[in-house]
DNA sequence: ATTATTTATCGTAATATTGCGATATAACGA
DNA sequence: TCGTTATATCGCAATATTACGATAAATAAT
């Protein structure tokens, strides 16, 4: 136990719920938001911007690519991060789709 | 350690961040995708629906519960339970939100 | 070449999540 | 009242996540 049983799941129920996943911390949020506010895709200071230590946000931004949320690229010295609209698109979809399904239904609730 | 630096980020970001966590399993966003495929949102039968065990489908719908995504009221014998659109809303802005953002910038990755 | 800077990875401790059987609770029907 | 049905809660075992110091790796600057 303590496993998720996946096998039970539909591709796309499991692909949605790591996709969620991703974005279920705030620090990963955060990280999202840090790389709106800037102009450019090209960063390297996400350390310096959030209050957590230098490992930790490696590991949760390798999470954030696993999950395709976003996307980086050696620039010279430092790595430059960027949102994946892909992904975002997707995940807005989602929502849209869901919202669309509820104004038919006559929510009784 | 574990836990999670809740303190050290804004309200709006472990807002966001607790909702997508109530969607970061495949079997809440089946779950989800049950309670949209249903004509009322009278329900009761979810638990025939997914394959796990009862006591696990219970504790799932309590944390969708807890972030907002559904709600569920008593109807006599059973619960019914149907989305809140108040949350889908939420995270469908979201997603729109940067998806906006991301048209204006100069994505260079 | 040596040192500084930037990011990744390892190891580990603390805590959270997942899943389920067993049991509790609460409303319904006979 | 008594059994049935529907849902919630408890307790536990297995596993996952979070966080960080230490260290590695790779490039830049001197």
């Amino acid at each position: 136990m303590g496993t998720t049983k996946v096998e039970n799941f539909s591709e796309k129920q499991n692909q949605m719920a790591m996709m969620m996943k991703a974005l279920a911390h705030p620090a990963r949020i955060a990280i999202v938001d840090y790389l709106l506010s800037v102009d450019t895709c090209i960063c390297g200071d996400i350390v310096n911007e959030l209050p957590l230590a230098q490992a930790t946000i490696s590991q949760h931004l390798k999470e954030l690519k696993n999950a395709g949320i976003i996307k980086g690229s050696i620039e010279g010295n430092a790595i430059c991060y960027c949102i994946d609209s892909k992904a975002i698109t997707t995940l807005k979809k989602y929502f849209e789709n869901i919202s669309m399904k509820l104004v038919k239904k006559n929510n009784c609730c």
